[in-house]
DNA sequence: TTGTATGCGTTATCAC
DNA sequence: GTGATAACGCATACAA
């Protein structure tokens, strides 16, 4: 059952009595080869499980048909959804997609860039740490002629890059204004870490929907963590301390620290935690496990996000948009509201 | 900034006025070089940002550095921490991996098997769907020498490949025990599947407990389910309305169905669930936001089960074990207990 | 309609 | 110490 000598077009055309040139335009079906040529190639190739062997194809085209797609992490669900719509369209196109997870650390992040780069990926789908602000590891990419997609996250203030995002403006704005609706007056807003663009549109929407409904804004309704527990603990100690400004609602920057939130103040007795009428980003399966779960949710569909992504990636990577001629893709949020 | 023609031997050997083949050897550190000729010819290969062709390589080579891995799904935290042993000791041994997602869906995991087959991976690592049954379209590796590694799922009658595996009747004794240990005398056990291994392996540890400690087994006790809620709310329908018979306690094959469980019996506000004792396989990091946590986890320690697996492979393909020689390891289960 | 020759970028064998 | 040459498997321009 197993095979020795390797089927190669060497090997069928020998066996066939013809040239190699004549096997290969015939599998490719070449419109100048006979007919009957053509049966009798595809027949033995089919016979003999011919497999034409990539890394020739490879060397021959100039391209690895491999994606590289650096993310903090897999168990975030936002990157594991997303890739999802990655790999989907890549595995169509004929790619391959290599993923590496950074664990929001630089160092990391660093390493995976030069691996990704030295395995000549095609074309490269980035979610930047919580730590990057210099790029040169990334900026390699481009400067070889690779293109480079930012995607979620990504260096806000830099114009000169592809980036495909979700319009969290947008979502913040909604999930505060239906929390308006509600009738709250102290909607208390829980950001992420300043460093990346994780903050400012998403205060943004938060900002002009209090003002678009004549609510007037308060720094003390305000606090800032990132993914460490201990620093959502603190940011809601600011929140919820201020006993004459108490929020009765809360949105959150992100699902998972949302609950970390709501974990603390159970644990110190906070009165009416029920009550306090939370939304964060996310829109995480594991909810519908929750005694009391959050109002509602703001889906970031990640699926569309990881698609978006690969679809501009190829674009560029087959020059149907010029490299230097810089996309931005916004993915609309939805609020999903529950029970 | 943007280099056209490509830094490749050939074109370092024109720069330098040498030949390809002593600029390979110097950059390769062949010791009949001599030592000034590798400073000159390594400096230019740094000046110049020089990266060999990996396809060009591995059309030497006659390998793809490409290990796939098909797996039912990245949402499940199993397989996402399995990612992470393999991903870490593959990229250490200059692999890349592909994952492919099957969805749980054997039409799926077929396409996935062709699709790294066309693709010429060096190897293959696979969960099977829980529909897999039929296993051509993995023997077609085996059969082209390329060596496959089951983890976690695998055909369990097949003697004949290599498996890296929980040790789930070791998980699954400790579950049961701990919990006659508290007292509990009607334990309720909730399988998987029973196409796969899921359930045999677990089923065998909960009896041997059981037996170990005098308790009597019941088949009212015992009920099976899958991955759809429906089956699961049927499955505890079963093991909960005999009133004569009510467990005090459940050990689930895996944790997001026993929060399935718990959910139901919460909502048909089932007498004092709280008191009804919990153990499932996972130990999920969401656990730490449910109100009514199980009393422990069993941890099946998936980074060390996707080490193992990675570790085997390379060995199959680097011929250290021969391809015939199967292999079985086993990865043992800690329980942990909450709070 | 088919075959010959060349090149993709690298490594390895053998001369020199 | 260094260099010419072949080979890995495939695709294609050109010749026949």
């Amino acid at each position: 059952m197993m095979n020795n000598t390797p089927v190669t077009l060497k090997f069928l055309a020998e066996k066939l009595k013809m040239s190699v040139s004549t096997v290969s335009k015939a599998l490719n079906n070449y419109p100048t080869i006979n007919e009957y040529t053509k049966q009798r190639v595809q027949e033995l190739a089919r016979e003999l499980h011919f497999l034409p062997n990539k890394s020739a194809i490879n060397l021959k085209e100039k391209k690895s048909h491999l994606i590289g797609i650096i993310l903090p992490n897999l168990l975030d669900h936002f990157f594991t959804r997303s890739i999802y719509g990655v790999e989907q369209f890549a595995t169509q196109n004929g790619y391959n997609v290599i993923i590496s997870q950074s664990h929001d650390d630089l160092e990391r992040e660093i390493q995976s860039a030069n691996r990704l780069l030295r395995n000549r990926v095609d074309g490269l789908i980035v979610a930047i740490s919580k730590n990057t602000q210099d790029f040169a590891h990334l900026n390699q990419f481009e400067n070889m002629g690779i293109p480079v997609v930012y995607y979620t996250r990504n260096p806000s203030f830099n114009l000169n890059c592809h980036k495909v995002l979700g319009n969290t403006f947008q979502g913040c704005y909604q999930a505060t204004k239906f929390l308006i609706d509600r009738g709250h007056q102290k909607i208390a807003y829980l950001g992420g870490p300043k460093m990346i663009n994780f903050t400012h549109d998403r205060f943004n929407g938060y900002i002009n929907a209090l003002k678009d409904n004549q609510l007037p804004f308060s720094s003390q309704l305000v606090a800032y963590t990132d993914f460490d527990p201990e620093n959502t603990i603190s940011a809601i100690k600011k929140l919820f301390t201020d006993t004459e400004n108490v929020p009765t609602a809360l949105v959150a920057f992100k699902e998972p620290i949302l609950f970390d939130a709501i974990k603390y103040l159970k644990s110190i007795n906070y009165p009416n935690v029920n009550e306090i009428e939370c939304i964060g980003f996310g829109n995480n399966s594991f909810i519908s496990y929750l005694s009391s779960p959050p109002i509602a949710s703001i889906e970031e569909n990640p699926e569309s996000v990881g698609t978006n992504a690969i679809k501009l990636l190829l674009q560029l990577i087959n020059r149907e948009i010029d490299i230097r001629n810089y996309q931005k893709i916004m993915v609309d949020c939805k609020l999903i509201v529950h029970g």
